[in-house]
DNA sequence: GGCTATTTGCATATTAGTTGCATTTGTGTT
DNA sequence: AACACAAATGCAACTAATATGCAAATAGCC
């Protein structure tokens, strides 16, 4: 449900997702290993600068690669300010639920949605105000373009 | 499902929300009474910018004034681009797809939590590939503090 | 230890959205 | 119809998240 038992080394991770070890990249992925919940570039900026040179742009690029290599998930908790967590077997995918007030990311049990409905009908220590169902993928137009893409990719590369 | 069939006459959804019948709020209305989907504030200056003089800024303040009015819906898609689409009765709370390649926002059926789960299940005409579940409302901490300030807040009011 | 590709830092750009303030406009009143 | 005032608009400047180009630093490999 959340992160804060040690889990997953961090050089281990790093290697196995074929990424080079460098000091920045430590620092991030050993505070998104501890962290209690979703951090934003932000957060991550604010704890790995006290102890190493860092820069937001670094932090940026950092995630972008941990969220391709399959390290972390990527969390739009709408508002415009991305979160990040591990996406270990550790940490299965589930819902958030976001403070408006303090805009903290909140993980839920990992549920179906249906159970999640159930879950969420319970009385709990936060009140829910709404419920968003986000689906994502690619629409029937651009499925079309992206097939046709593949065909004629597969027939360039032959 | 969605509101491309004319309803809602502009002027007088102006007037029952109590704000000013003004050439730019109702040219704004009135593209989001005949949208196909959802918009956003820069498809709605493009298209209004067309037929009269309107600025970004104003664009952005006549949303929110609608959104506080409960004239339309703010739909947060994540991608940091908020969506817009009439709140009217012919036109009830329903969960939307998001293509990441278009950026398109298609409306999906009126269902429950379960029900669109099962819909998602059936073959459509596009791909889903992730499902967020985004929760909102106040964490347990803050509804306290709220709790506070109304207690407060109704002890000062008397 | 040195070579090379990758990563980082810094400056600069972009995009959505907001704010302050002067000007214009809608609406209710004479 | 003219008037008066509050509300709405335009414009410029600002914020915040994130992206990009390029030169300098560094990790991984021999
Ligand atoms: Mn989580
Ligand atoms: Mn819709
Ligand atoms: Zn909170
Ligand atoms: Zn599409």
């Amino acid at each position: 449900m959340n992160s804060s038992i040690a889990h997953c080394d961090a050089s281990e991770t790093l290697k196995n997702a074929g990424l080079a070890k460098t000091s920045q990249r430590m620092a991030v992925l050993e505070k998104l290993i501890g962290a209690p919940g979703p951090l934003t570039a932000r957060d991550l900026l604010a704890e790995t600068s006290q102890r190493l040179k860092i820069n937001r742009v670094t932090i940026y690029r950092i995630l972008a690669s941990f969220r391709d290599g399959g390290i972390v998930r990527e969390i739009d908790a709408g508002g415009g300010t991305a979160y990040y967590e591990m996406a270990c077997r550790h940490n299965p995918i589930h819902p958030h639920f976001h403070c408006r007030r303090c805009d903290c990311l909140i993980c839920m049990p990992p549920l179906t949605l249906s159970q999640t409905w159930e879950w969420l009908t319970r009385p709990t220590d936060f009140s829910v105000e709404s419920i968003n169902v986000h689906i994502t993928g690619v629409c029937g137009p651009c499925r079309e373009k992206e097939y046709c893409n593949d065909v004629a990719s597969e027939r360039n590369t032959r």
